[in-house]
Formats: C-alpha cells, structure tokens, sequence
DNA sequence: GTAACTAGTTTCCAATAGGTAACTAGTATA
DNA sequence: TATACTAGTTACCTATTGGAAACTAGTTAC
C-alpha cells in the first residue's frame, strides 16, 4: 500500500463493502430478492419459484430481509390467511446492484466456461 | 408469478446471479480483491491490509481466487522469495459490481443506521 | 370425520466456514 | 549458533449455515 490516503481509502471500503454482503449473502437472500421483485409474493409462491428451498429456511431468511427493511410482510385476513412479501424502497434500491451481479455472472460464465 | 415469459426470465437471473455469488461470496473474497486492486501486493501487505486475516485463511482465499481467475500468482527469486499477488482481466471486470457493494452499502448504512 | 389449503414451526442432524496455535523451509544477518 | 524475514502449511477445534421430516393451527369443502 503506497500512503495514508491509500490506507484510509481500504479501510473504508472494507467496510462498506462488508455492510453491503452481510444482506445480500448467503445461498438463498438474492433468490427471494429476485423471485420478489417479479411482484407481490405469497410464501408458497417464492417456493415454488425457488426449487429446493425448505420452509424452514424460507421462513428464516423471509425475517431476516425483513429486519434489514429489505422487504415487507403483510397479513390479508383472508379465508385461509394469505400473506404477501414486497420489496420496500430500500429492497428496490438494490436493483443497480443485482443488475451488476447478474451481468458479471453471464460475464463469468462466458469467459470460464462451465 | 405471471406468466411462462416471468418464470424463464426469473430462473436466468437465479442462475447467473448463483455464478457471480459463488465467486465473492465469504467473509474474505471482496476484501482480499480490494486490498489487491490497491496495486500489486505481497501476502504479507495484504495481511496488514485486512488486519484479522490468519494466514491459513488468507493462503486458503487466494488460491480460490486464483482458480477462478481473479487474480495471479506470481514467485520471484529473491532472497528471500517473494510472491505478488495481482487482478487478472477478469478480477478488474468485477470492478463495476465492487463499485455499486460499496455504494449500496453506504447507503444502506444511512438508512439503516448502526 | 377426513382431507386439503394456507403459512409456517420444531427437532435433530450434516456440512461448510472460519479460527487458533504451532510448525515448515530457505536464506541472510548479528 | 540464534534470530528474523519471506510465504506459507498442518492439526485440531468451534460456530454458523443449511437441510430433511414431521408437526401445528385455523378454515373450508366433501
């Protein structure tokens, strides 16, 4: 590292950064952030968008987007009881960043080949 | 979701998005990028940059890296020996992702406040 | 009464990620 | 001979993540 100006600049982008990956990672955070953005969704339908993911785990990561204000839980009390997830301002603020991680993994998947 | 056009385009996007995380996913894969697009760095520069980093994580890190073409290894017979670590084409494509980490991150501290 | 639909929860287990401490190898210096 | 510098490796342990299977609760239709 060449100065102090180098440093401090590191530093904060290790930071930033750090904030921005404790959201967003995880096996199954992007999926449900993707499968909401297609529009309102009720829990059986992001299953069904996302094979393989358990209810169990659905569950968890549904609340822990939640906390993050990333999106939204509302409860209809409907005959059964539906609840529908949405994207929250800040939830939609991530689009810029999704659009670069979908972009760079075509990128990657072209240039390394699978 | 709305209709068979939604569900391949949202199952792309699953997909693509599932190749970029795999690659920076983890505790350490963006710092050891950032630190390393610093410059050229020798693994002892790029432990003090991410102070915390044990060696064996961050040899474990850089070789991951290396695999997937991020970043170079190169030895040079010094004495002693030194090793320079370095971003590959595709490692500075990742640029434009890192760039949008940071800013959502930054504004997502705002939001959120911590 | 029984099955089915909604949206989950509970328990128990396996796999992966991350971490600490000590050690290695080659060379140079005091 | 002992210490230090380079760039790691090794063994062992803990913590977090992820997952399968079964179960819950409220309501409706057959």
């Amino acid at each position: 590292m060449a100065n102090v100006i180098d440093k401090a600049a590191c530093r904060f982008k290790l930071m930033a950064s750090h904030d921005a990956m404790e959201v967003i990672q995880g096996k199954w955070r992007i999926p449900i952030i993707i499968s909401v953005s297609f529009g309102n969704k009720r829990f059986g339908e992001i299953r069904k968008d996302i094979a393989d993911i358990s209810p169990k785990i659905l569950s968890q990561e549904l609340k822990a987007l939640e906390m993050n204000q990333i999106i939204s839980r509302t409860l209809f009390d409907s005959m059964p009881v539906t609840v529908e997830y949405a994207l929250t301002p800040l939830g939609k603020s991530l689009k810029p960043l999704l659009d670069e991680v979908l972009k760079w993994g075509l990128h990657f998947r072209k240039q390394v080949v699978k």
